[in-house]
DNA sequence: GAAGTATCTCGTCAAAGAGG
DNA sequence: CCTCTTTGACGAGATACTTC
């Protein structure tokens, strides 16, 4: 594993006095003695061993390097996309139409589908949320109007937005998840079903919300795993230009190394 | 061109960290 | 303790490259 080659750097001697079977599973142990571990014998291992024995996420790797290194990139705490102007902040800077909805958040839907929630609390950017639609096509001519229901009693919300899909909101927790669905043809269009939480005690309805809760974490976690990927390859692209400039130092030194062998020692004919 | 192999990319799962 | 996030591991599919 190569990070925990980074846990190797970050770890203290002292830890060995408290450490746990666990924590050892993970953390190469380092054999060597150091004076100072006893001194420092005040600080609390649990505090320390809490801080050391953390892994270290490549945003936190990376931008630990780039406090040392001037010149290296900082990993941005919410980078979109990597080159070039991130898709959903360039449709948001023309979104096609912006919607409020009862609970006072902001819905933009830019073309190509992608629609953006932002909270009125947040400043700018940091609180908005991109959708994409999967089957966003053309929308309907004349299909504009934004339909929505008062929020009920489970935070569940729901409203139509062109294409004649519908925005579900679900406030669970802290976090509200959003959901672009068809509209169920049972229903005209225009007419809002919120579930209500008294209404899942039917086992359907549990194994759909069960589905759904299930859609919704492969969801986060298929993004969260396309994040992590492109933070590593940022992180690999780091070490390697710090290579680089570190070749470039190691080689000026061994020539100036040499330089000065030569004043001090000069050849005697 | 077909077959085989190597490499890359992506989605998913599981385990552990982080935070409330 | 619970939920969410992060990341290594794994498998599947796609693509590139090589050999015949």
């Amino acid at each position: 594993m190569w990070w925990h080659q980074h846990n190797l750097c970050f770890r203290h001697p002292i830890e060995e006095d408290c450490s746990s079977g666990d924590l050892e599973k993970k953390v190469t142990t380092i054999t060597e003695t150091d004076e100072s571990a006893e001194s420092e014998g005040i600080i609390d291992c649990h505090k320390r061993r809490e801080i050391l024995s953390r892994r270290p996420s490549y945003r936190k790797i990376l931008n630990e390097l780039s406090s040392d290194v001037s010149g290296v990139p900082k990993i941005e705490e919410e980078k979109s996309e990597e080159e070039g102007t991130p898709p959903n902040i360039a449709t948001m800077a023309v979104p096609t139409s912006i919607y409020q909805t009862s609970t006072g958040q902001y819905i933009a839907i830019a073309q190509g589908g992608t629609i953006q929630i932002s909270n009125p609390g947040s400043d700018g950017v940091q609180g908005l949320q991109a959708l994409t639609m999967t089957n966003s096509g053309a929308p309907p001519p004349g299909a504009t109007i934004v339909q929505y229901a008062a929020q009920s009693a489970d935070g569940t919300q729901q409203f139509f937005v062109p294409g004649s899909q519908v925005v579900v909101q679900a406030t669970t927790g802290d976090m509200p998840a959003y959901q672009i669905r068809a509209p169920t043809t049972a229903l005209p269009q225009g007419v809002v079903m919120a579930a209500s939480p008294g209404s899942l005690h039917n086992p359907q309805q549990l194994a759909e919300e069960a589905t759904r809760k299930r859609e919704l974490r492969l969801m986060k976690n298929r993004e969260a795993a396309k994040e992590c990927r492109r933070r590593k390859k940022e992180y690999v692209k780091c070490l390697e230009s710090r290579v680089a400039v570190l070749e470039v130092q190691n080689k000026k030194l061994i020539e100036e190394l040499e330089t000065l062998k030569d004043i001090c020692s000069p050849k005697t004919d």
